[in-house]
DNA sequence: CCTACCGATCGGTAGG
DNA sequence: CCTACCGATCGGTAGG
């Protein structure tokens, strides 16, 4: 399903055509850009369904109808929105540790990057990510559902990749099954988003921190 | 602020006053409590925004005003409503091990009866308090938020007084402090009931069950 | 991108 | 507990 080699899905968003000349579709696609992210943040907060239409425009300055007309529906704008959310997320926890060589150094890094992404509230009302999956997941044949189910699914992959990457290099105890750490140290980064959001609290990042170096332990 | 030897914030509801002979009172009070299971049930599924009164009403077979008499306000249905869940959630979670002898047996039984919970689908729409948590952890000055956020530190409490008392009884490692262990067993199931939700996988609670046991350790 | 509008639904009220 | 209603807002459309 998903290429060892590849987290094409995951860090690819839809290319900015550049072969046309005149900057309208690049003006176009700015704007459809910063609409975008305004989204992302606003529905952290509130959600993919608090996300409405006249709130967004308002915040934006602009008409319902005018902000409407970018999108077809409130179901493309929410997919739209999934797109940007994880354009910022991949910026952010995904790509910086991917200039490491491969092994245990780049699966700390990432876990920091991890849960430095929540702790410096890149998304304001906590990570995009976790509030979608909590909103959509008992809605049955929903387009949100499916995508950020898959987006998760990629996202621990991704995890097992580098946790057997760091294995295969002798830097960490390979009797641990990848898919069960992966699983634990979503678990540990998840909780810890989450307290903080309702306590405010940042020593949680300290017990995840301490959780998952218990789990990659000290060889 | 929780008293060790006290669970009754969590284990307590509103009491049926039982000091009047007519049975109106008693009927009244039958009729709001079918009420607020249906509403968490809902919940559990559209959350504590997406329960709205008309939809609750055509459920329930009632007019929409005649069911808003029987609350003041949305926002004191969503606080009532989060009372009957907590009934529901003592019910299955916190009361079953209660009558054990304190020690790790009891707090072993208290993470099964935890985990099937999530398993059994007790709220249709996965754990009604993940749900509400998570849409409410964003919202500033918000009275559901305030109170969801009380319950969430007094389960963190009650799972450290079981997990210390194991220790007292020389069943667990007395080394990890118990407001660790008990924050990683609450990512671990919290988890469990995310992705089961997403994915319909429940070989995520396995996972959940092995990294709550290595925890435990073996003595 | 706008104004002007649509039917449906929201939380809530009046009056019984 | 009901019918009948309120103003506000929802997603979405017509027409420019």
């Amino acid at each position: 399903m998903v290429d060892a080699e590849d987290l094409e899905t995951l860090a690819s968003a839809e290319p900015v055509s550049d072969d046309e000349a005149d900057g309208r579709k690049r003006r176009g696609n700015a704007t459809r850009e910063s609409i975008l992210q305004a989204a992302a943040d606003l529905a952290s907060v509130e959600g993919l369904e608090g996300l409405t239409i006249g709130r967004l425009a308002t915040e934006l300055g602009m008409s319902k109808s005018g902000l409407f007309a970018h999108f077809g529906s409130k179901e493309e704008l929410q997919l739209a929105t999934i797109a940007a959310a994880r354009r910022r997320f991949v910026d952010h926890v995904v790509r910086p540790s991917r200039s490491l060589p491969r092994g245990r150094a780049r699966l700390e890094a990432l876990l920091e990057d991890w849960l430095r992404y929540f702790r410096a509230e890149v998304f304001p009302g906590g990570c995009f990510f976790c509030s979608v999956k909590a909103e959509f997941d008992s809605r049955p044949d929903n387009a949100v559902r499916e995508i950020v189910t898959e987006d998760m699914r990629q996202f621990l992959a991704f995890l097992e990749r580098e946790i057997a990457k760091a294995q295969e290099a002798g830097e960490l105890d390979p009797s641990v099954e990848p898919a069960q750490l992966a699983f634990e140290f979503d678990a540990l980064g998840s909780a810890a988003n989450q307290q903080f959001q309702l306590m405010h609290d940042r020593t949680v990042f300290d017990r995840a921190a301490t959780g998952m170096r218990a789990r990659l332990g000290s060889a």
